[in-house]
RNA sequence: GGGAGCUUAGCUCAGCUGGUUUAGAGCAUCUGCCUUACAAGCAGAGGGUCAUAGGUUCGAAUCCUAUAGCUCCCACCA
């Protein structure tokens, strides 16, 4: 049957998915092996999949299929988030353009319809990775709010509560006006914005003209009536309202005339002391600070400091509130306008400058966030961020790449506890249940919590139904930071076989953006349940972007559809794709160009593939010499091949190890080892090279389907005659045998050689089909040597000559001089230049050496075998000069 | 404001504890080729004072110092 010159991925590809998941090869279970365990980043249960998936994915798979081939119990557990506030954002949309509002309807319908649409949408992703191959271990597929999931949550959260490490209190917290709910400080994004400073009149309440000493350095501000009064410099004017104090340095010579006097919030007209604290920077605009305790974290200090009065002049949507008695209703922004122009108007803007300052904004919801004072549950830090130190100092988990460990430290020495609450509906409930009477209890199940409750009350009466559960839900990595424990069920039956089996994991593939939300506090966590590390290696996969190195985005639209790209050049053409433009640690820039060299490689491959399926197989030929001299030659260099790709994948050079499985199939075995086997157009092959060619073949296969898992298999399976089960992701990865250097230099020449006649054909406009004839001098060329040579550079002789040959073309390899004889073809002149030029280059490499060799400080001092070096490099340079000047004097 | 990292060919990057013929790869470029597996291909070629300035050393892309530029992370100066 005529086979396809062009490879076509698409029904391949589905055809041995379907065969992996039919033959159970993606499941495991423990036994006897050594296991080699991957829990998968899990990817919001709604999302899609786009281009960092793609990486994160692939890299995985890679991996993860390796350690298969490598005859380990490879273990990949897939999953999903429930991504908290993603999801509730969502479905908050959906039902608004129904019509429904979140407020209008119970906590009970509000789940219903969030799972409805998780059910809908969940999961599409887990679908779209199987497009590209990954051999995840479907049964396992677990869900952040699933019940072993959500149970393993709630026992931690009690645990670590009666452990007296979660506690519940008022603290200044990040609120996400957008979401209505707390944020952890992981969760904001300082950006950079260019906004105003906004310097607005404060006025000395009731002045009597006391205070004004005139001290040297005094700076008084007085307006056209006389009236004195204070500048402060503020970037956020709308929260004047909120104000209950300015603060001036103590020590600031400027404002000592504002001492123990009162103040005037401008336009609000309410009358506020003057404090004193340190904490003002007396360089800053003019050393007097507008205090709103309720509105800004330092200010939130000084006010506790200072016993102030809060004023929360901001709703929970951070529209302004009835507290601020102005402007009620008003959203920040059209305030922030509004009072700018009024105290514009009514003379109190001293001035305006431009200023750029950092401004803080959701995660998720990308508005800005509003520091507000409520009642939240924390977690202590101090306890977890020790444990969770160690083991990544001392080298126990490995981060690739390392500079990431500096980055973690630092993160852990200033660490703050964590505001583990959610003002949300959809996640892990709190399990903290307030008695009718105050007070509360945490508990895993309301039955227990009542009982809590009747101890702690006394109150024997006490029904489930006077017990009120706390509303929030936990924060989303809460969850997540139990995954790799909890995928085992490690917390809840930590003695059960496979968690004993699979924990700890070994390779961790994630993201650096998530190393402070997830991978320290999962080490953490391990830390403190299992006083083990939950993987040994983290790879730290660089960020997706586009080739101009933007940052891929949707309103860039510079991101392109994975599944498009696996539609167009198949799922092998895409992994390879993404895998060649990701040096590791570093930010992927990744160009569709790679894609198709990937999707080319692939061709590549299969039509190697044509090439040696076509050949018919005699057992009466002898094997050639040529032949015999390539498949040695070629087993030398698969095995130096491989001895790299596996040094490079140990350390997680995975692009580098991709790059040496590349250049060896198209360089070593497509373009010299095929080219020297085969047969004469029509022409059979003897079966002892055919053989031998076949084994290369398949182990090449073998050491790509890591990285292009359907193409190998498609071919590995038409290679030779297989058995229904059989397949190339459960065969055995090929191991490094020695190889002999020898061997292979002896080779470099003879490519050299091939090559150099190349070029004299491609000068001389000669056909392949000429036959020429090579004379070599300081070369002792054997016959497999000379089979090659023929054959490659359809040379009619090679013989060795002990000198000079005229009327020929020459080139130098080494030491080595390479005459082919082309009578009446060689333009003197333009030969002579040629030489001229080697031979001035020769001159000047030897005399960089004999400079080296000249110094008495080289000798004495360098290695002795680095000086050796210098000297065959001296004798080397010296044998090419003379070979060269007499080839000069024979053309004159 | 603090910290980390980077700067090598047009682009993206290797170059490990200083010495392997006066720096390598892939892509891109250029030149030949529709040569009987592959034009999604083959055979070749060009292209770099290793950011800059000093220093250490017999010897520096590699170690040290300074400068410039870029990137990232952290941080409560309004």
């Amino acid at each position: 049957m005529e086979i396809s010159a062009q490879y076509s991925p698409r029904q391949v590809e589905d055809k041995w998915y379907a065969y992996w998941l039919d033959q159970g090869f993606f499941s495991s279970k423990p036994d006897g092996r050594e296991p080699y365990c991957v829990v998968i980043p899990p990817p919001n249960v709604t999302g899609v999949l786009h281009m960092g998936h793609m990486l994160n994915n692939t890299i995985q798979d890679v991996l993860v299929r390796r350690a298969r081939m490598q005859g380990k119990n490879a273990c990949w557990v897939p999953g999903t988030d429930h991504a908290s506030i993603a999801t509730e954002a969502k479905v908050v949309n959906k039902l608004a353009q129904q019509g429904i509002k979140k407020t209008d309807i119970s906590r009970e319908e509000f789940l219903k319809h969030a799972w409805d649409w998780t059910h809908e949408h969940g999961g599409i992703i887990l679908k779209q990775l199987r497009r590209l191959g990954c051999s995840c271990d479907w049964d396992r597929t677990a869900f952040t709010m699933d019940e072993t999931r959500s149970k393993s949550v709630i026992r931690t959260f009690v645990d670590l509560y009666n452990k007296g490490l979660i506690y519940r209190g008022v603290r200044m917290v990040n609120w996400d006006p957008q979401a209505l709910t707390a944020l952890s400080d992981e969760e904001v994004i300082f950006r950079d914005e260019h906004s105003k400073l906004y310097y607005l009149r404060y006025y000395l309440h009731n002045d009597d003209g006391s205070g004004a000493t005139g001290t040297e350095g005094e700076i008084i501000h007085t307006d056209a009536q006389g009236r004195r009064y204070a500048v402060v410099a503020t970037t956020r004017p709308e929260t004047i309202m909120g104000d209950t104090a300015m603060c001036i340095n103590p020590t600031d010579p400027k404002n000592q005339w504002l001492r123990g006097k009162q103040v005037v919030v401008p336009l609000v007209n309410r009358a506020i002391p003057v404090i004193e604290d340190t904490y003002v920077d007396i360089e800053f605009g003019t050393g007097c600070l507008k205090v709103t305790p309720a509105h800004d974290v330092n200010d939130y200090m000084l006010g506790e400091k200072h016993k102030l009065q809060s004023i929360n002049i901001f709703n929970d949507d951070a529209t302004i509130s009835e507290a601020a008695g102005m402007y009620v209703g008003m959203s920040r922004e059209e305030v922030r306008k509004q009072i700018v122009a009024d105290l514009e108007k009514a003379g109190l803007l001293e001035k305006t400058e431009d200023y750029n300052n950092k401004v803080g904004y959701s995660e998720r919801t990308h508005v800005p966030i509003e520091p507000k004072l409520s009642m939240q549950w924390f977690l202590k830090m101090e306890h977890l961020a020790e444990i969770a130190l160690k083991p990544v100092v001392d080298g126990e988990i490995k981060f690739y790449p390392p500079k990431y460990i500096n980055l973690y430290r630092h993160w852990l020495d200033n660490i703050k506890d964590w505001c583990i609450s959610r003002q949300l509906w959809w996640g892990h409930q709190i399990p903290a249940y307030y008695l009718p009477e105050g007070g509360f209890v945490v508990a895993e199940t309301p039955e227990e919590a009542l009982q809590q409750a009747i101890e702690k009350t006394g109150n024997k009466q006490l029904t489930l139904s006077d017990l009120r559960q706390d509303d929030d839900v936990l924060d989303t990595w809460f969850s997540s930071w139990l995954w790799p424990l909890s995928l085992f069920n490690g917390v809840l039956d930590p003695n059960n076989a496979e968690f004993k089996y699979y924990y700890p994991t070994n390779d961790l593939i994630t993201a650096p953006d998530i190393i402070f939300f997830w991978v320290a506090r999962m080490i953490m966590a391990g830390e403190e349940y299992q006083h083990q590390v939950p993987f040994r290696n983290v790879y730290f996969t660089g960020i997706v972007r586009d080739k101009l190195g933007r940052k891929m985005s949707k309103s860039l639209g510079n991101s392109p559809d994975p599944l498009d790209l696996i539609e167009r050049y198949g799922a092998d053409g895409v992994r390879m794709g993404i895998l060649l433009s990701s040096p590791a640690g570093g930010d992927l820039l990744f160009d569709e160009a790679l894609t198709e060299q990937g999707r080319n490689f692939c061709n590549k491959i299969w039509n190697a593939f044509r090439l040696v399926k076509s050949w018919q197989s005699s057992n009466s030929i002898e094997q050639p010499i040529a032949a015999q001299y390539g498949l040695e030659w070629f087993g030398h260099r698969l095995n130096r091949a491989i001895a790299q790709i596996n040094d490079d994948l140990d350390k997680y050079r995975i692009s580098e190890a991709l790059m040496t499985s590349f250049k060896l199939f198209r360089d070593e075995f497509s373009a010299w080892l095929l080219e020297i086997v085969k047969p004469a157009y029509g022409q059979p092959i003897d079966a002892k090279t055919l053989e031998q060619t076949l084994a290369y073949f398949e182990q090449l296969l073998a050491l790509l389907h890591p990285f292009m898992p359907f193409i190998t298999e498609e071919l590995w399976q038409q290679l030779r005659t297989r058995q229904q089960g059989e397949s190339i992701m459960v065969s055995l990865m090929p191991s490094a045998s020695a190889h002999n250097e020898q061997t292979l230099n002896e080779f470099e020449l003879l490519k050299e050689l091939v090559a150099g006649i190349r070029t004299i054909r491609q000068e001389k406009n000669l056909s392949p089909k000429n036959q020429l004839c090579a004379k070599v001098r300081d070369l002792q060329p054997n016959n497999g040597f000379i089979a090659v040579a023929a054959k490659l550079a359809n040379l009619s002789a090679m013989e060795t000559t002990a000198q000079e040959v005229q009327g020929a073309a020459s080139f130098r390899i080494g030491t080595a001089e390479i005459y082919v004889p082309l009578e009446g073809l060689i333009d003197t002149e333009q030969e002579r230049t040629k030489l001229q030029q080697e031979l001035d280059y020769a001159r000047r490499f030897l005399d960089s050496v004999l400079k080296k060799l000249g110094n008495a400080n080289f000798t004495n001092h360098a290695p002795a075998h680095v000086v050796e070096l210098e000297r065959k490099k001296e004798a080397d340079a010296r044998t090419k000069i003379a070979h060269l000047e007499e080839r000069l004097k024979q053309l004159e």
